[in-house]
DNA sequence: CGTAAAGTTGAATTCTTTCAAACACGGTGG
DNA sequence: CCACCGTGTTTGAAAGAATTCAACTTTACG
């Protein structure tokens, strides 16, 4: 645990987190039931993180990689000036920490926003476990793609849309990532982020953001309750914000 | 080539592109020699293709992927009002088209900027592939969190910074992808690009781009002749756009 | 040599930020 | 149980950055 200062380690949890229930975004969806024990072995620990507390920081130089069990995080990156822009929110079953090149210190810092469950992996062990089961390669080239996409759908927001279409955009993202169904759900839970993590993630003003929040709120979109974001319509939020309807 | 509308084809060249030389940020990059003969049947074919044709389009399904052999390529999106996003500048050597999923159809559109050669290789006898060479896996899940690294720097730049920064950023990150060298060059190329597509990559309007060039320009950091711009001080530009110092 | 595409410039407008100050809420300790 | 404190939210006014509109110039190319 050497390279995780700030890390608490606690009793393994009952539920492995092969099997996360959320959703099964980690390396191991294809693979048949049969191997996931042998595929269980590579698995290094389990953490647990508190809210506020950092998993890594840029450049801190890692050995693991991590599945989310729980929680939420963001990856951020910082400028010069302090300036912070959040490069994603990860969310439960949420792979983080491959990197390019597996020596080198990561780009970015990861930080808890709520307390968070993690499954660690060992980073050395990684390319034997793609040449014993290469659907786990295929499986992390996917993931790796999706998370491209992701970026991509940012970058685009970011760029080339007004601060009420990025946030009706991000919003509806992390609704439907949490909420991967079609029919209309009403039991949505509120989101942990501040509108400054808004802001630092669609590179608007805090202020901003709060002046943008309130017209989405009295267009009845969202609703904004002790300090949480609550969705009230995802669909409306899409369309507002122009988000590719193939996030399902 | 049914997928495929304004593409022609032309007589194979006697280069294979598996061997190109610009940079070998191929798949077949770690294959020992030996083995590269065996990778080549992969390939599909080779294709010429216009300045200002596209490869594929928002929407096209494709059952390739690419590696452009030679020429400057953009991958970009398009909002429903017409706003532009260029994703990413794609460069000789660079892997194109490989998406998340494999039937899926492609969420943005690939045009060459100058006359291109692109090799082909099949999507479907990818996974076999990456069975028969899990190296080769390893290789497109490098490549992969490349890109990504490449797509986070670029969301803190139009998240993060002013104007002047975004596009030295941008020069700067062409030209190290360019010239991966660590010693001063001296006789870099222009690059083929015009400032409504570098407004387009970074999120600002063409006028804006403009003023901001020549702010560049007075500087000394760069040269705009004949509709080209050119580098001059590499290292200015990533010092003024705060790139991270680590592409080589 | 004429035309289309790309580049340039100014002025007015709009969007976003900055600065500054309150306000609200949750948790803590007396 | 209440006062207090800190974090997060809200609002106004002024300044700044980037866009829009509109015209004009330059360059490449047939």
């Amino acid at each position: 645990m050497k390279h995780l200062p700030k890390l608490s380690v606690r009793a393994q949890p009952h539920t492995p987190c092969i099997t996360c229930p959320i959703r099964p975004r980690t390396l191991f969806a294809t693979l048949p039931t049969r191997e996931l024990s042998k595929a269980v072995q590579y698995r290094l620990n389990q953490y647990a993180i508190g809210a506020k507390e950092h998993l890594y920081r840029e450049g801190d130089r890692i050995d693991e990689f991590y599945t989310i069990f729980e929680g939420w995080m963001i990856l951020y990156k910082t400028l010069r000036d302090g300036r912070r822009l959040i490069l994603r929110f990860a969310l439960p079953g949420d792979l983080i920490g491959l990197h390019t090149d597996f020596q080198a210190s990561s780009r970015y810092s990861a930080l808890a926003l709520t307390p968070s469950v993690l499954c660690a992996f060992g980073k050395e062990r990684f390319e034997a476990m793609v040449a014993e089961h290469p659907q786990i390669g295929m499986q992390a080239i996917q993931l790796s793609m999706q998370e491209t996409a992701l970026y991509q759908e940012r970058l685009v927001a970011l760029g080339r849309k007004s601060a009420e279409e990025r946030i009706a955009h991000l919003l509806a993202e992390l609704f439907y990532r949490l909420y991967p169904h079609t029919e209309p759900l009403h039991c949505a839970a509120p989101f942990p982020i501040t509108q400054e993590e808004v802001a630092d993630a669609v590179g608007l003003t805090l202020v901003h953001v709060n002046r943008t929040l309130r017209r989405l709120r009295e267009l009845g979109l969202i609703e904004c309750a002790n300090r949480r974001i609550l969705v009230q319509d995802a669909a409306a939020l899409a369309q507002l914000g122009q988000l590719d309807p193939e996030y399902a």
